[in-house]
DNA sequence: CAATAATAGTCCC
DNA sequence: GGGACTATTATTG
């Protein structure tokens, strides 16, 4: 566990319900704007997959990107996230 | 030092 | 809008 690393953790645990940010987002919020390659990374070789909410930093606004437990997942997790956004609401 | 990875931006059709 | 190509950064052996 490095010190970026936990920067890019506190940073993706603050994401919204159902929102989505970019890696690129996330690594601007660490001081690193072009650190996002590290930024996957840090996601990708922790076991914080399942404790943060990685699934709501996507690649770009078009695509979703990839997921440690299977893009498809990620993809479903987001849209049923705005949906309990809208359910709460 | 070289390899790796869950990307982003740009060019072209 | 989508496919192909290149640049970029932190971590690990």
């Amino acid at each position: 566990m490095t010190d970026f690393e936990k920067k890019v953790l506190r940073v993706v645990l603050k994401i919204p319900l159902g929102e989505v940010r970019t890696y690129k987002w996330v690594a601007q919020k660490c001081g690193r704007p072009r650190a996002w390659r590290a930024v996957a990374n840090a996601l990708a070789k922790n076991p914080f997959t399942l404790l943060v909410p990685c699934h709501r930093v996507v690649k770009s606004s078009k695509k979703y990107g990839g997921y440690a437990l299977g893009a498809a997942l990620k993809k479903d997790l987001i849209n049923l996230e705005k949906k309990i956004r809208d359910v709460i609401e």
